[in-house]
RNA sequence: UGGGGAGUCGUCUAACGGCAGGACAGCGGACUCUGGAUCCGUAUGUGGAGGUUCGAAUCCUCCCUCCCCAGCCA
């Protein structure tokens, strides 16, 4: 979406951010706009992040001259790793984001942060408080009990600047003191009771060393940070609502250097898999998964391998909507834009996944031919055609042929004739089983006329099925993925945690049988196998001597509605 | 039970006192050398009760339900 000369009077279905964006603009509150992409660096990203980013990227670049920070809030030592700074920035740039000249650490504004600390406390506003960790809790009181003072609230300036300035220089251990605010041990809002604002850490940080052993909070640090880098809007996700209050405090009573605004949108969920850091540490940890980029997963590392494109993801961001109300979309509209995306740009070919041999009888033994078959059958000039060989053994989907077929069954069944796609039309004549009275084998007879599919005579064909040469084919391993979960909640019935509700089919590999022509795919290539599903050759352990597809996404597929109904 | 938020088709989301619309999912049909794609059609919704108004999803009152806050996490 671009936006209008006159944001306000020509476009209307402005969520209510871009909304709150388009007035301030209007009434000259903000020239333009700046927003930041604030991730901690103590995980990966995942789906429920890539609405954050595409919104405030989003924005940024709907507006003349808007820019969008990447700013790592890395002010927790003892969590946070380059690993996560650089998987992070991966993530945001495959989204297809840049942030320019703007990337930022919450870090590097420590000394900072100190000094607005120090004017705090010589305007009797913060003070040094000596209570325990636990003692700190019982002070704060309760949701329906105010709090009540700690004994160090009234300690003078020139002594709180004193320890703080220790604090600082190591005096004293984890946990001895801490800063906090000076504000309403009484306020009904939490968040207003003498909130803490420095806690002493002897812990290395990953990017300032051992120069820091007290380290600032979030709520501290955020607005400041924001105000230090002259963000107009600071969007984040409704827990943060109450700390809304607290974020107007600081900015008001330091000389911060510009007066953003926070605004708080609900974040994603979706339903059949699990967004938390925590439930994502604990399914890797766990085993369920098999790291941060298992393509079960909804990181943008798993969805990345898993073959998801980020304009999928893009699309699926922009169709789901900003809005205050706390939702659950549902999983199936990812999948739709997904389909989407790869309808429109990937080739296709063909796959068997589970092989069921067929002999075509009246073809010469020995005999092999090419044939033509386009890679995007609704326009074939794009990228052309290429050959596919055929002989008389071969293979083809075991769910494409049933003896005993139902009504509406338009595949392969004894007498049935049906079409080869882009090869001949073939009639099953015979039905070979094995001492189980299993089908191992099924002859037909071709009809040489209707070379490349089309028959001279007119008749028509219900169904077209897809097949590939027994003696040319690959043989290639296809993981097929399905949700992580059989509950749509997973986290709702906490009997047995998550691991209650775990799909045990939600990984099943398979060896197929390809078209030879596959045998040149790189990984990271996509296509669909026609009537199966869109796949991926999987970036870590394809190779063409051995490939490996994951399947993206299944196809759309009528006849398991149809034949689910009975 | 303190405070802060939120309730519109099954799901997500529009409406800015004036015909409750879209998308996904569903259902029905057309077309098709993918039971894909595409096209057409269709059912389903304003949490409840009052009030204001010619007219209320929208404004007012009361009620109900859900989410968030008592980390030296973010």
């Amino acid at each position: 979406m671009v936006f209008p000369e006159d944001p306000l009077s020509s476009e209307k279905n402005l969520d209510f951010i871009r909304q709150i964006i388009a007035d301030d603009l209007a009434t000259g509150r903000h020239s333009s706009v700046v927003t930041r992409f604030p991730p901690e660096p103590n995980g990966y990203l995942h789906i429920g992040h890539a609405k954050s980013v595409t919104l405030n990227f989003g924005v940024a670049a709907e507006v003349p001259g808007g820019r969008c920070h990447l700013r790592f809030d890395d002010s927790n030592p003892e969590t946070e790793d380059m690993e996560y700074v650089e998987a992070i920035q991966r993530d945001v740039r495959w989204l297809g984001y840049d942030w320019g000249e703007h990337l930022y650490f919450a870090s590097d504004y420590f000394e900072d942060l100190y000094g607005f600390a120090v004017r705090l406390i010589e305007q009797g506003k913060a003070y040094v408080c000596s209570l325990s960790e636990e003692e700190i809790r019982r002070f704060r009181g309760t949701v329906t009990r105010a709090g009540t003072h700690s004994p160090y609230r009234e300690r003078p300036v020139h002594e709180n600047l004193d320890l703080f300035s220790r604090m600082r220089d190591g005096e004293f251990a984890d946990g001895q003191h801490v800063l906090r605010a000076k504000i309403d041990m009484a306020a009904p809002n939490m968040k207003m009771r003498d909130p803490l604002l420095y806690r002493i850490r002897h812990a290395p940080h990953y990017r300032t060393g051992n120069d820091w052993c007290i380290y600032p909070m979030y709520d501290f640090v955020h607005p400041l940070s924001d105000a230090i880098e002259g963000i107009t809007h600071s969007i984040c996700t409704l827990e943060f609502e109450n700390n809304r209050e607290l974020y107007d405090w600081i900015i008001d009573n330091v000389p911060a250097p510009a007066r953003p605004r926070q605004y708080e949108f609900a974040r994603l969920n979706l339903n059949y898999t699990v967004m938390s850091k925590r439930k994502l540490v604990d399914l890797v940890e766990g085993g369920h998964a098999q790291g941060w980029d298992d393509p079960r997963l909804p990181t943008l590392a798993g969805l990345r391998r898993r073959g998801y494109t980020p304009e999928a993801i893009r699309n699926f961001c922009e169709r789901i909507g900003v809005a205050k109300a706390n939702s659950v979309v549902d999983v199936a509209l990812l999948e739709h834009t997904v389909r989407d995306d790869l309808n429109a740009k990937t080739p296709r070919v063909m796959g068997v996944l589970d092989p069921l041999k067929v002999v075509i009888v009246n073809y010469p033994h020995g005999k092999e031919e090419e044939l033509d078959a386009p890679y995007f059958p609704d326009d074939p000039p794009r990228m052309g055609y290429r050959k596919v060989p055929f002989a008389r053994d071969l293979y083809i989907e075991r769910t494409d042929f049933m003896e005993d077929p139902p009504a509406k069954f338009f595949r392969l069944a004894p007498g049935r004739e049906v079409r080869l796609r882009w090869a001949y039309l073939v009639r099953c004549v015979d039905v070979i089983r094995n001492e189980r009275d299993e089908v191992v084998e099924v002859h037909c007879e071709y009809d040489p006329a209707t070379r490349g599919g089309d028959a001279p005579d007119g008749r028509r064909v219900k169904g077209t099925i897809h097949w590939v040469s027994a003696p040319h084919c690959i043989e290639a391993q296809v993981r097929l993925y399905d949700r992580l979960f059989t509950e749509a909640d997973p986290e709702a019935d906490s009997e047995g945690g998550l691991t209650g509700s775990l799909n045990p089919h939600s990984l099943d590999v398979v060896r197929a049988r390809v078209e030879p022509g596959l045998a040149g795919a790189l990984p990271g290539d996509r296509f669909q196998f026609e009537r199966t599903g869109y796949f991926i050759a999987d970036e870590k352990d394809h190779s063409p001597g051995k490939p490996v597809f994951n399947r993206i996404v299944a196809l759309r597929d009528s006849w398991k509605k149809i034949s689910a109904k009975g």
